[in-house]
RNA sequence: CGGGGCGUAGCGCAGACUGGUAGCGCGCUUGCUUGGGGUGCAAGAGGUCGGGGGUUCAAAUCCCCCCGCCCCGACCA
């Protein structure tokens, strides 16, 4: 169908990057392994804000901001933070350019003490948490920050790995060990039903093992989310850092029992990475396909006319119709914003999201290519004969539904059950994806089997091991993803090494 | 960092083996036509062939060096 798009089953690979170009989310930066998130992208990136940044505000965090670049010295402080974070740091050495006497620029002014740009920041927020927390009456301190950081992978992939990525990294301070996990587990709710509600994206939370939790964690927890291809992908991370940290920086403060001791701290973090999720958990091989509440438009209306006479009577229907679904204020606030041939109007204020008209002079089937390549949930046309029938087409862009609406029913009351139903479904389907590629083993021999012919998660019984984790995934290129909450702390006999009394776990191969 | 591929018009590509001064499709401009899922015709504009060096009367093409990107692998909250 979409000429510009591989299909999934062809290549998977190619086609995540086709629907991706197809939409105008990204492009490939000068610099390896960057991208630029054009607008289309970017506005997923504010929904993606908007929505969880009014969660965290509700569980009673605020925002601040903290500096890019970090004293190497910093990183050094934690031993196992270091570890992780040594290979992929970018480092900031020189302070000026001169002129290289041959047309180019040189690096000079050499640092005494070169700076990190920050892959994470644990480190230099712990620094200030140490200077501001004095009492327990400073506690607990509930901050987080939206911004950029930099890893340098040395295998990117648009939204799923990228050098430089967007993300916002909460970071708590607290009294007790008991607030902190409560903390850890109140952010990783907070995550799944984000995920769920707002990205209709399901997920399996649950802690990592040992050899996949973050640098200077005592226990990391994560949302699991399976693509179409069945591998799965990390969607978000909630660290109980214990007082690793504290102790690192130095964090203390004098307790209601009048001894001085460290805090209890715990960040969390989701990134761009989830705009990645997004695409492959809904798209199909026309291009993008967007749950409702993340979509910028929610619904292209595509004129259809060819005399000026038909134009002119297709105009004034849509203005009637646009302003029943828009209200009259923002019909009017529309006709004075700066607009192209494609005009828009906010079809919700508080989201953004917005209504267009395709007034552009092209084939009505360029037009709608276009919009379903860019994953709006709702197309309508209207020509001179919906007009005289006094109904409209709508097409669904998730399932390729046609409804014919009466004009009269074109209300926002029943646009927006619309969008309710059409993420509901979508999750639904996502579900029954998932249920569809979950499966079950009770040896080593049948996870090895089905990883390989059926792929997807495989639940099992296993006693955590890093050297039995490392045998598996060098066999199999499968890792445990989750230890799943919804196990129910059940255990049984480890599928690799036969003893009792071990937890379920979701083995499966990840981005 | 290893393996593979690519770099030629805004985008996607051919031309290279066998050297002869650059072409196709899409897009763009103009005109007509058409218009309910990617109309048709005609006329146009547009390129330091990634960079540097070499061989040659002559290099997109052959040789050497460099740069960059993509894919696969290793690695990776």
């Amino acid at each position: 169908m979409a000429k510009n798009i591989k299909s999934r089953a062809e290549d998977y690979a190619q086609w995540y990057l086709d629907v991706i170009k197809a939409a105008q989310l990204a492009d490939y930066a000068p610099v390896r392994g960057c991208m630029v998130i054009r607008p289309e992208g970017f506005a997923l990136w504010e929904a993606i804000q908007r929505d969880l940044d009014r969660r965290f505000k509700d569980t009673g965090h605020v925002n601040a901001y903290f500096p890019l670049l970090i004293p190497l010295n910093f990183l050094a402080k934690e031993a196992q933070h270091v570890e992780g974070f040594a290979m992929e740091c970018a480092v900031v050495t020189h302070h000026r350019l001169e002129n290289d006497g041959k047309s180019g620029l040189a690096p000079v002014g050499k640092l005494e003490e070169p700076f990190v740009i920050r892959p994470t920041s644990e480190t230099v927020i712990g620094h200030m948490y140490a200077q501001w927390i004095q009492s327990y009456r400073d506690l607990p301190v509930l901050i987080n920050q939206w911004c950029n950081v930099m890893r340098w992978e040395l295998r990117t992939r648009l939204f799923l790995r990228t050098t430089e990525f967007l993300w916002q990294e909460g970071h708590t301070a607290h009294e007790t060990a008991q607030e902190a996990q409560e903390e850890t587990l109140r952010m990783l709710d907070v995550y799944a039903a984000f995920a769920e509600e707002f990205l209709a994206l399901p997920v399996v939370k649950g802690p990592k093992t040992e050899s996949e939790k973050f640098p200077g964690a005592i226990t990391t927890y994560g949302i699991e989310a399976m693509m179409q291809d069945g591998k799965a992908l990390q969607a978000g991370t909630s660290h109980n850092l214990g007082q690793n940290f504290a102790k690192a920086f130095d964090i203390k403060f004098l307790g209601r029992d009048q001894k001085q001791q460290h805090v209890w701290t715990t960040s969390w973090g989701v990134s761009t990475r989830l705009i990645g999720a997004l695409i492959m958990a809904h798209s199909d091989d026309d291009g993008l396909v967007l749950p409702p509440r993340v979509a910028p438009v929610v619904m292209a209306i595509v004129p259809i006319f060819k005399s000026d006479a038909d134009r002119a009577k297709v105009a004034a229907f849509i203005d009637v119709a646009i302003r029943t679904l828009v209200g009259e204020e923002e019909f009017a606030a529309a006709a004075k914003r700066q607009q192209s041939e494609v005009v828009s109007y906010f079809f919700d204020r508080a989201t953004e999201q917005k209504i267009v008209v395709d007034w552009r002079d092209n084939r009505p089937g360029d037009k709608q290519f276009h919009w379903e390549q860019r994953g709006v949930p709702f197309r309508m046309e209207v020509g001179p004969r919906d007009v005289d029938a006094g109904s409209v087409v709508i097409k669904r862009r998730f399932d390729r539904a046609k409804e014919s609406v009466e004009t009269s029913k074109l209300t926002p009351g029943h646009l927006r059950t619309e969008l309710a139903d059409v993420q509901r479904l979508m999750f639904q389907k996502a579900i029954e994806h998932r249920q569809a590629n979950t499966h079950r083993v009770d040896s080593y021999d049948a996870l090895r089997a089905t990883l390989a012919e059926k792929g997807g998660f495989v639940r099992c019984y296993f006693h955590p091991d890093r050297q039995a984790e490392a045998k598996i995934k060098e066999e199999t290129k499968a890792t445990v993803r989750v230890m799943p909450f919804d196990a129910q702390g059940q255990t049984g006999k480890c599928m690799y090494t036969g003893k009792d009394g071990a937890p379920e776990v979701i083995f499966a191969v990840a981005y």
